[in-house]
DNA sequence: TGTACATCAGTGAACGCGCGTTCACTGATGTAC
DNA sequence: TGTACATCAGTGAACGCGCGTTCACTGATGTAC
């Protein structure tokens, strides 16, 4: 709770707006599911009066829908984001996937409404197209990696499908059992990364050195 | 909502724990998480008045730590029972493996609750021993397949921790994302263990004939 | 320069609802005498 | 064999609470004249 908020000047009444958005996203790291974060929870905690959510959003389910949507762009930026600059097919998906990790640990809030919706919310709006975006990225590098050789798949659907999955399990696992010795996230996806999408040992990324083989 | 339900009689009060109990699961499998799920939904469904579960339970929380308590028994048995006549480990493995995954799919409610807690619901209560238990019997396994000779792993602590992250995802992402073309789940759960154990590949299953190369 | 007014950013009180839980109870059935 | 009583399995009404949402409003600030 902010208790020496100020009401914004005139022409700023967007800044309040974001706050709610923000501060969604927010709590909903913290909750189970997004029926965990109530709009007077997130009126509670900017210092606001409940009623002041309707001056920017028409109801609670458009807060949601939006962050939905916002968290979905902000998704395909940062695993875009990661490719930009690498050549090697190889090098990409490492970037790639490892961004993919790094979003959902570091937004678990956007992660979550994403890929930890319930039945019932995801029967309730379109299917998200998160899941078809992350996986169409995963699959054309695990295709470009085939071509040029650093990758031995011969399934480029199910390795990718099957990476794709794992990289889910990496993102969520570690928040629902956080009292199990987990390794480093980085070597974990990296180990995900190599059996799943059939990388060749020799073609690991330059400025890594070679594990010790003990 | 049941109507022609009938009081139990004398000396059977201890039906209706049960019918709470799997009604729980019930909703727990169809809800986003357990504070979904209200006492009052589960006396609706069965057709009792809600003040008939304190006959049973203390309060609401001893119905899901029941179910809980419940449900890492059932997930434990299902993995013991599947491992159960195979005598070669890479068959156990992948026997295990399976049985993880069909658990999974079989029973939403009850991997739901055991591995999708929020963050939270994981403070609130001792750390859940099914995330240590279930990953005991893959590292076992394949510890014992480098022993025989089936893997090539070497570090089984970092592959079967893989492993068990990869069929976390292969049990939770298909449900948060119906609408992908996703591939048969014996097929995925299999390619996952296979790349993430390091099984060679002539140490298949003798029943399942060589996959034709292309 | 002053002032009336429009606009903006947000509030406080109230609503109907479903929740978990408490309480005193009811009706059927077994049992002691 | 009859009957009073204890026990069992479950109920209906009510509580306080937090929720999403509606409504009429307030106080500050810019603007037209």
């Amino acid at each position: 709770m902010i208790e020496n908020r100020k009401v914004n000047p005139r022409g700023q009444g967007g800044r309040l707006r974001r706050d709610i958005l923000d501060t969604a996203v927010d709590l909903l790291g913290q909750a189970s599911a997004d029926d965990g974060v109530t709009l007077r929870d997130i009126a509670r905690r900017i210092g606001i009066a409940a009623p002041s959510v309707y001056s920017h959003f028409p109801d609670r389910a458009a807060v949601i829908d939006t962050v939905i949507e916002e968290s979905y762009e902000a998704l395909t930026a940062a695993t875009h984001a990661a490719k930009e600059g690498l050549d090697c097919p190889a090098e990409r998906l490492r970037a790639l996937a490892t961004a993919y990790v790094r979003f959902g640990r570091d937004h678990p809030g956007r992660y979550r409404i994403l890929f930890e919706a319930s039945t019932e919310d995801a029967r309730a709006r379109p299917p998200a197209p998160g899941g078809a975006a992350a996986f169409t990225g995963l699959s054309a590098l695990v295709a470009e990696c085939i071509t040029e050789g650093s990758s031995t798949s011969t399934d480029p659907t199910l390795d990718s499908t099957a990476l794709w999955t794992a990289l889910h399990g990496i993102v969520t696992l570690p928040r629902a059992t956080p009292a199990f010795a987990w390794p480093d996230t980085e070597v974990l996806t990296d180990r995900v990364v190599t059996g799943l999408a059939g990388l060749r040992p020799d073609h690991r990324h330059p400025e890594t050195p070679p594990a010790p083989s003990r």
